[in-house]
RNA sequence: GGCGCCGUACCCAAGUGGUUAAGGGAGCAGUCUGCAAAACUGCGAUGCGGCGGUUCGACCCCGCCCGGCGCCUCCA
């Protein structure tokens, strides 16, 4: 019934999508390796699949979301021994880290998040029916994949063998049978952890453990794939050789990748130091966190998931203008204006119209950029009825979609009362030189408090009836450098905003 | 070197083989207002990197070129 189309990297197009069992949707995403901050990629990738898992409820499919923690790897060691810490301390600290960043951010949790270090033994298992069917092969303490034994190897990334090794960069291991076999178990240095297996203490590989995973959680055929676009190859071109070696049977249906996050136009990494933690965004960003949290998802929404978004000041400006339009709206359709009787009928094919429009968006394959314009242009229009007069049931309905559909993206979920503008000060020139007037750095919510903005805001209504503007402007001037703007309504009265 | 992606107005950003190429931000003008703010109205790409080709017709299909990016090594 539902038209929903999805971008397979698999095919590079399109496609209808069917979930194996009808009514449910089995969907991996990779994680994290929780070794350090995560930073604002990371932060796409999961709000881009925390929005795709909104969106497949919404159409009332019941999804089972695993999203895993990677927490034993070189780089958890290497920090670990840094710190001179267990490597437990350092894998607790960033999974913790990571839910805090997560729940600021509003993405929900998934239904479960493994950890590598949980599932050694079906990794195990994995590994040893590798072996069985020669498809592995051990070399000394390490396990090597033997990829010739998988002829489909390169579908996902669209790469052939031999032109991959004519630019192989890594020096090869003579002990391989073919330069590009990967290990899927790594015997231990002394002093490193391990675990026991039938090779030798040692560790998984990192692909292996996300085969491990899925198969465990989801089955040996699932429908959704995800992670960002750089996983594509090796992870994911080696996770489905594993898999699909080992169980006969398709790995994934549909993969889903999402584009990265530049900074002037340059891949956001830890290798090239150009990367924003989610924590100092959220520490350094003048509003509170729901609010930050809201600019944040907008701005990533507001590009589709797979392209490029380039990350800027701008860039976040521009999109918190775009959502106080809204919670302008929002609190002046909470105000209320009994004026009109409502106009049923054709409000509620309105109302309709909306809420289908940002799902036909959705259905083309997350379409998140025209889901918005699509409640834009709503926003436009209910200004327009509010002008005209709209009753309050008719507001609170309007509001009621907006945060129906909003729920979705996870955007409008603040109370209009809590929303903080940021952009009071409307004193002093605007620099000609930018295309932006400067931001001012305002809306500290300890900075003044509600009462004393009353108690002003009585005092230049006494000036105001006085004709006294001098005194009023002052008092606005003086709000206004303490983060408050206001706004005189037509029937005389005044509402402020932070 | 191999593979892949992208190039739409000042900025961000959808989109379609053929009616006026969404939407937002910023800007300008107007309405309203004591002044502001908000909101509303109007203005803004004769053109979708460039050149060819296919077609009755292309921004959308194909080829080449230019520019940018990603992967090929850990990476969301």
């Amino acid at each position: 019934m539902n038209a929903l189309k999805v971008f397979n990297t698999m095919s590079r197009r399109k496609e209808l999508f069917t979930p194996l069992k009808a009514g449910g949707v089995r969907m991996y995403v990779c994680g994290v390796t929780v070794y350090d901050e995560c930073h604002l990629g990371h932060a796409r990738s999961a709000v881009v699949f925390d929005v795709i898992c909104r969106y497949l409820e919404h159409l009332n499919f019941e999804v089972t979301f695993v999203k895993n923690f990677t927490d034993i790897d070189d780089k958890i060691i290497k920090r670990a021994e840094q710190e001179s810490v267990p490597w437990q301390t350092v894998t607790g600290r960033y999974i913790d880290a990571y839910h805090r960043d997560m729940e600021r951010l509003g993405v929900r949790l998934a239904t479960l998040e493994p950890k590598a270090t949980e599932h050694v033994n079906e990794i195990v298992t994995l590994i040893q029916a590798l072996i069985e069917k020669d498809i592995a092969y051990p070399v000394g303490p390490d396990v090597y994949f033997h990829i010739t034994a998988f002829p489909r190897y390169g579908a996902l990334s669209k790469r052939k063998l031999d032109e991959m090794q004519a630019g192989a960069r890594i020096e090869v291991d003579e002990r391989k049978r073919h330069p590009m076999d990967f290990a899927l178990w790594k015997g231990a240095k002394p002093g490193e952890p391990s675990w026991d297996s039938p090779w030798g203490a040692g560790r998984p590989g990192w692909h292996i453990e996300c085969s491990a995973m899925a198969i465990r959680h989801l089955g040996e055929t699932f429908d959704i794939h995800g992670g960002g676009e750089d996983l594509i190859f090796p992870h994911h071109e080696n996770e489905i050789a594993q898999s699909e070696c080992a169980t006969g049977k398709e790995f994934a249906r549909y993969w889903v990748h999402n584009g990265l996050v530049t900074i002037d136009q340059e891949k956001m990494s830890k290798s090239l130091g150009n990367f924003f933690t989610i924590r100092e965004i959220f520490e350094k960003f003048p509003a509170s966190a729901p609010v930050t949290a809201e600019i944040l998802r907008f701005f990533l929404l507001s590009t589709h998931y797979r392209s490029p978004i380039d990350f800027s000041d701008k860039a976040l400006r521009q999109a918190r203008a775009g959502l106080n339009n809204f919670y302008d709206l929002f609190k002046r359709l909470e105000e209320g204006s009994a004026q009109r009787l409502p106009g049923k009928a054709e409000w509620q094919k309105v109302l309709t119209r909306i809420a289908r429009s940002v799902e036909e968006a959705m259905d083309d394959d997350f379409n998140t950029p025209a889901a918005l314009a699509s409640l834009q242009k709503f926003r436009s229009d209910v200004n327009r009825r509010l002008h005209a007069g709209l009753s309050s049931s008719e507001g609170q309905e309007a509001l009621g979609v907006f945060r129906k559909c909003g729920q979705i993206l996870g955007l409008f979920q603040v109370p209009s009362s809590d929303w903080e503008f940021g952009q009071a000060v409307v004193a002093g020139p605007t620099d000609p030189l930018m295309d932006y007037p400067p931001t001012v750095v305002v809306s500290s919510k300890a900075s003044i408090d509600d009462s004393e903005i009353e108690r002003l805001l009585e005092e230049r209504q006494q000036a105001r009836a006085r004709k006294d503007w001098t005194r009023a402007d002052a008092v606005r001037q003086e709000l206004a450098e303490r983060g408050i703007a206001i706004e005189d309504r037509a029937d005389g009265s005044t509402t402020w905003k932070r």
